[in-house]
DNA sequence: TTGTAAGCGTTATCAC
DNA sequence: GTGATAACGCTTACAA
């Protein structure tokens, strides 16, 4: 009582003259004890200013902390900020919430200035994205749930959509309407950093099951079907989804002399999508007369403006549930494959 | 080693025969042993399985878990889409980040499902605007740090900008041309819902302090400098800020018939002002000819289209940066008020 | 430079 | 229904 220091369960049991046990029980297991005790021990608790057992101590002794890490591949900073990611985050957030977990955000690129340390507080791990590079994962105790999103690691349970199919039916769409000078934008394709034109100096990354590569597959065969030449598609590539880096990537390709300015723009992200719409826009290029544009990921923004992206939505909120409810043991871990849909909205009707 | 739970400090200590001293110093104080044996104790670490000290164990031990905690009053679906609020968190997690810590996201007005529980393992909370009530805060550790953002709790060091300062700055610039109907769209304003306008029949919530209540004052204190009788002016209310929300009661606003359609609408978001910019895009209704908005925040969307959003920014990931720094201690607690800039785009020139 | 041992605040297993 | 008591895995005086 007259203590500094935070109050313990083992002094409340003091104060109440009864043993820690009994404590312990009227905050986890109601029923080993009588009501009234109960509602006596809480009261008394709540007066003394002790609110609960220490959630340290518990966890140790647990073994379980109710918390749950999201591992972003992507920095932090870019992660909140980009749509697609925060609507997965939020749908784990929202599951995890549901059963009383909490939400521990980690870094997969980071500063490093720490190894990941606290990290291992975490009873499970839902990585999103692929990791810049393995010493992470390699640090993340064996034998605590992994569940990979977006990406694949052996022997792990895995959230993904189909992307490869998906750029393939949006690509099919566009090309219902044959363009004379397609071109198509890419994210993060070669080796080299590279923003602008990919041309024969540049070599793709090796790992053909990124996200990256298996869009391009899907705009390639669709493409190819129609008769087009892929080799004569022009390809460019951006090294981040922001407005910031896409923007004088796409300028380059609008400011062309329009005898070479593409007709059709195959966009690996609604983000690269809405920039080239936003300076076709300042440019009076007219869409989809003059430019036809597509995305792909369905993020609100470009459907809440007008004219609507036409794109392919996927559902990143269910990724994030399904990877969260996979972790909480909710759902069979497994190979999970989510659907997309077609959304066709003004810029590729 | 034939063990089948996780190998501990201890094991890895009679494995090596040292002491259990030696091996907690080997990773947290390099300088207490010879860089030799510290060297060996790393390597045969990671080759017997042994990714360094329990995280649990660790912060029983010292007290501290280098976790802090993001209260967010909203719920962790609408923050983590809110682009203010997501860039608050990014300015948050780059502090953090940068120093070793991490983050956990904590719902303020949660299912309730649980009582925070695992919360109080945070070394110190950020609360990020004004609690639906305060129960959670009533529960949070005392003697743990504290910082409020974006509202005030008794006694806490605080991250705020001048709310009305900054509206008031807005609609004074608006205001250099004199509107004919102007109009304000505000949020949460009202003790009952209201989805519309707010008429005699409401009650204004009663929190002067409020975020909502602030810019309020503002925008009627340049419109009575003008000599515009506010009570005049029609005032709505939006109860979230989202577009779905918003975007009926924009609907309702635009869809009167042009005699008493507003020429100029203070809006107290960006979100709202971007929705009203979409409808009236969609209606063919002329920005900023037949119709001048503004918003408030700045953020990039706004920005980073065509035509430009008027608005007033403030510095949400400052704001996040400077209220880790506080909880770090890395600047001294106090009440800090951060700078906002008025950002002249083509929806109110 | 290295080892010993006492907790950190819980929960769980027993007896009673 | 209740009360001792032994872990949980680690850090850190302090002793050697």
């Amino acid at each position: 009582m007259t203590d500094q220091r935070r109050m313990t369960l083992k002094d409340l049991a003091q104060e109440l003259n009864v043993s820690t046990a009994t404590i312990s029980n009227a905050f986890n297991r109601p029923d080993q004890l009588s009501p009234a005790l109960r509602e006596r021990i809480l009261k008394e608790a709540k007066r003394l200013g002790y609110s609960g057992p220490d959630a340290k101590a518990r966890s140790l002794r647990t073994g379980r902390s109710r918390i749950i890490a999201v591992i972003l591949a992507e920095s932090l900073t870019y992660s909140l900020n980009d749509a697609v990611a925060s609507e997965f985050l939020s749908g784990v957030a929202e599951v995890l919430d549901a059963h009383g977990h909490t939400l521990l955000l980690l870094p997969g690129r980071g500063h490093a200035s720490q190894p990941p340390g606290s990290a291992n507080i975490a009873d499970g791990f839902i990585v999103y994205g692929l990791m810049p590079n393995n010493k992470l994962l390699d640090e993340l105790p064996t034998q605590r749930t992994l569940v990979a999103v977006d990406f694949d690691i052996e022997g792990c349970p895995t959230v993904h959509i189909d992307d490869t199919a998906a750029s393939y039916k949006i690509a099919q769409h566009a090309l219902n309407e044959l363009p004379k000078r397609p071109a198509i934008i890419n994210l993060r394709l070669t080796k080299e950093v590279c923003n602008g034109r990919v041309t024969a100096e540049h070599t793709l990354l090796p790992n053909t099951s990124t996200i990256s590569r298996a869009r391009l597959e899907g705009f390639h065969s669709a493409l190819s079907e129609q008769g087009v030449d892929v080799e004569q598609v022009p390809l460019w590539n951006i090294e981040e989804n922001t407005f910031e880096v896409c923007s004088p990537v796409i300028a380059e390709i609008l400011d062309q002399p329009i005898e070479k300015r593409p007709d059709l723009l195959l966009c690996m992200s609604d983000r690269i999508a809405l920039t080239a719409l936003t300076l076709a826009e300042q440019r009076g290029i007219r869409v989809p007369e003059e430019l036809r544009i597509t995305g792909f990921d369905g993020i609100a923004e470009g459907q809440y403006r007008a004219p609507r992206l036409t794109t392919v939505r996927q559902d990143s909120v269910g990724k994030g549930r399904v990877a969260a409810q996979m972790i909480l043991g909710r759902v069979p871990l497994a190979q999970q494959l989510l659907q997309t849909e077609l959304l066709l909205g003004d810029t590729c009707p």
